[in-house]
DNA sequence: GTGAAAGCGCTAACAC
DNA sequence: GTGTTAGCGCTTTCAC
């Protein structure tokens, strides 16, 4: 099959046209420092009037790297993907890396494959992982011995990969701190998916935080979730029925958490009278919430800008002799963002009437 | 600088160590049947020993097509946005086809020249557009006389430009319409930001339902708000002052509907009962909203899905003879869903006290 | 400071 | 059914 419409303009046109050899073009083109300033002039403005773009395939071929990264991610109809999406793609366009976007929607072994096989193929320079980790998930970072740098966002931290991630144990640990100062003792949980190394995390936090203030950890407390705001309604009717004198809940994230809220509001439960809840996330829509969400904000551009940062000079390590950029493990900082839902002396709270308040 | 590590499998080695011509390999990897079954087994499997990934940068030099998509995007945090590329991503996945994802922050002339720059140089074979059009944003399919097929997600319909679209419009009119058979008169709007067409579009199906229904409709039933949450509940705020006398309110999408409500809440103000409320979008957390929110559902993934097909057919097109796919502007249906807030007849609604309702 | 030649990995065209 | 040859558009190397 021929191809059609070749009005791609090539170098060799732009030479002739400016009357220099190819490679002068490229030297143009590529900021090379020893072209005569009128000779560059000249090719500059042959290659405006041409509308001359230099084919990225060809410098692939010849250079061996594509300046595109790949980014394998899912969920990104959630808030906090999409969110580090965002600062991917910044930071790429910013360091003039093109992104190749993948999603995995079954973390399953042949779909890897399949993602990581595409991705090799197109010569990307370096991946970005982020995706939930899936029992075994990474065995094919052992298996398949990647030639080209990962990095890993939010997945847990393993010797020799490098990953950045949030800290999410001390930002759920904060969360419970304000809990505990507020005079809560008996708090219950709605996790994540706990295939979700983030979702197991948080339940960490959580569990931590109890034990140290030497309370009780039992079962019957926690209740997992799917992120969604259905299963954190859901969550709660279940949580009230096997722990009905549990005073405040943590949620994972703050979809689930706005079920949560939506249930209490069913069962005639004053937030945070009779129950106090925190979430986790800070999504554009908490704090208009009713009544607005405590919760743990992550500064997720950051967190894709980082991991950015990071794969772009383990690339640039590539290419030097000494090789040895290994960077290893970096942990970004969550922060808790106090709103009424968790807060017990309610000048905020709504004044409407409703059920007794039946706290112990 | 000399690139290092190439331990990347080409198909000269794959031939050397099967015995066999490059050409043969060739054959094998693109599926072309005149290759004995056993030389083809054979090839196979000297390929995944060595572990063999076609360089796609070779082929594409050679064939003139990269099997890449651009994606030009923008506010991939909200809903609508990132679910449509959700769609895109599937629907390009299963044809064969990879995703260059790039975001326009800023819809200005210069960063699309970059933008689309990046995506020729990168030889996508064509550009799926989706991101506000402002003002004269579309003048560079003009200036620019693309070599490459685009379609354009979500923007106004112009002759000769492919494009596939939500009718908003009808979607909008049915909202209005269940309100006014619900006996609600006085509607306001709050409208998303008027620069992009789809916030155009609802603004107009709502002028267009009043009229049809002989209701005036003046400037102070109408505020523009910005898609976010906080812009609602501001909106809302204003168009009270401004129109007291309202019965119900079209908010152009949910997260804004969100802030109306919260300000509804804080003013006292029952929904339904003092002011109806009908949203658009239908994300998952509308129907945990309080009360659940009447929206309006676009099926978003099938949007994606479809301009991508759209898309390979124009591509699939010029490497014809006879290149005459010129597909125009598809449209899809919007669907209403109806919850609590807009139905005045209430056993959903909140059995707790509250201010006397206010209805005239 | 500039040009000529070679070749990156692959496939189209044609030979056998 | 399989091999040979040429060349895609660019950059690297080495002349001059």
């Amino acid at each position: 099959m021929s191809r059609r419409s070749d009005n791609q303009v090539t170098i060799r046109q732009v030479a002739k046209e400016a009357g220099v050899s190819t490679q002068t073009v490229s030297r143009v083109m590529n900021n090379i420092p020893e072209v005569l300033p009128e000779t560059r002039q000249h090719v500059l403005d042959v290659v405006n009037r041409l509308g001359y773009r230099p084919n990225v395939f060809a410098r692939g071929l010849k250079q061996n790297r594509s300046y595109t990264l790949g980014v394998v991610t899912s969920g990104i109809e959630y808030y906090g993907p999409s969110r580090t999406l965002v600062g991917v793609e910044q930071k790429s366009n910013e360091l003039g890396y093109s992104l190749s976007l993948s999603l995995l929607h079954q973390p399953e072994p042949e779909n890897i494959q399949r993602v990581l096989g595409s991705l090799i193929s197109r010569q990307v320079d370096g991946i970005l992982w982020t995706t939930q980790e899936i029992g075994a998930n990474l065995s094919w970072l052992n298996g398949e011995k990647l030639s080209i740098p990962v990095v890993f966002l939010e997945a847990s931290p393993r010797p020799g990969v490098a990953s950045v991630n949030i800290d999410s144990r001390m930002g759920v640990r904060q969360a419970m701190q304000h809990l505990l100062e507020n005079g809560y003792r008996r708090i219950g949980i709605v996790t994540g998916p706990l295939s979700w190394w983030a979702a197991r995390e948080r339940l960490q936090g959580w569990r931590e935080t109890l034990a140290d203030a030497d309370l009780v950890v039992e079962e019957r407390q926690i209740v997992e979730g799917d992120w969604s705001t259905g299963s954190g309604a859901r969550g709660l009717k279940q949580l009230l029925e096997m722990y009905p004198e549990m005073e405040a809940v943590f949620v994972s994230n703050d979809q689930m958490a706005l079920g949560v809220l939506q249930t209490c509001r069913q069962l005639g439960r004053q937030v945070p009278e009779d129950l106090a809840i925190v979430g986790y996330d800070d999504i554009p829509e908490a704090e208009y919430f009713w009544p607005p969400l405590t919760t743990v904000r992550q500064n997720l551009t950051e967190l894709g800008g980082t991991a950015v940062e990071m794969l772009t000079k383990m690339i640039s390590a590539r290419w030097q002799i000494d090789a040895t950029y290994s960077p290893g493990c970096v942990w970004l900082e969550p922060e808790l963002i106090i709103r009424s839902s968790s807060v017990r002396s309610s000048a905020t709270s709504n004044s409407r009437g409703g059920e007794p308040t039946q706290n112990p």
